[in-house]
DNA sequence: ACATAATAGTTCAAACATGAACATTAAGCA
DNA sequence: TGCTTAATGTTCATGTTTGAACTATTATGT
């Protein structure tokens, strides 16, 4: 019984994951491309992206979105705060909590992120039929429900 | 016209390519997680997958299929080889590189990991239906390919 | 052959992410 | 009420990633 018998890449699975994988990789960089011009990273659109879908979320509800740490939030806020792209209010009933919300430069700079994002999604995704997207999508949302229990 | 109705939230490949993206950072996080114990970070496992499949491989040749820069891999080699994983040496042809070569233990403990890796891609990918599964690498190799012209 | 280009790898400083320890505030409960 | 526990955000030390400048070696072109 050969070793190389059950190797992960004779798997389709392992081998298709590794697919999504490096598609991911591939995108988030050529996007840290793309988005040189505004001086903006992939990080800070995607904060900018969840403070626009969700005004007033608190730091805290940020960094689980984002799926970083919490400190992360708090090296990260401050760029975007200085440059004027988004406020942070102290929460009047919960003294802890900080209320995060954009401002109109940033939801002007998000626009134009949002060009660039979209474009590069749209290349990337006009290969597929609007339904092998939608199953993709579908089963990307199953593959991250099913580790939260991992 | 509203703006908001060309915003890409509503866009079916916009949100399916945000699910993907999510689907890997979570399983990257907990592929972390699970690999602490044999204190192997997703990055050197990267490395110790891809000096299995090809031997002799250069530093340079390591990086562009890693998609990191070179000193990226200058940075992250000398934990492994001190740790007795791989082997660095010079050809003989060309002074200029070096070629790279798992040793025994590098093999052995890149078993485990794969494991590891392994179990947590099937746990991923057990939802979708062999030809889901084909389908999504297949889209996905073609997302990377498109992507290198971007 | 010789000057010029390109390539492989390294070094270094800066940017970035991470997790533990900490201060402040809120909630639960005797 | 007080006392304990939990939650929010910050700080800090550590480790990682990056890109530009550098050395050494090879390729190219005249």
């Amino acid at each position: 019984m050969n070793i190389k018998q059950d190797l992960p890449w004779d798997n389709p699975r392992f081998r298709n994951w590794v697919a999504v994988a490096r598609a991911c990789h591939v995108l988030e960089r050529t996007l840290a491309v793309k988005l040189a011009p505004l001086d903006l990273k992939p990080a800070q659109l995607d904060v900018l992206m969840n403070l626009y879908r969700h005004p007033g979320m608190s730091q805290h509800d940020l960094a689980r979105r984002l799926l970083v740490g919490r400190s992360n939030i708090t090296m990260l806020l401050p760029q975007l705060e200085t440059r004027g792209l988004l406020r942070r209010e102290g929460d009047e009933k919960d003294k802890r909590v900080l209320r995060l919300t954009l401002t109109e430069a940033g939801e002007a700079l998000l626009m134009q992120a949002l060009k660039v994002h979209m474009a590069l999604i749209e290349k990337a995704m006009s290969q597929s039929t609007p339904e092998q997207c939608d199953m993709i999508g579908e089963q990307m949302r199953r593959v991250a429900e099913v580790l939260k229990t991992a």
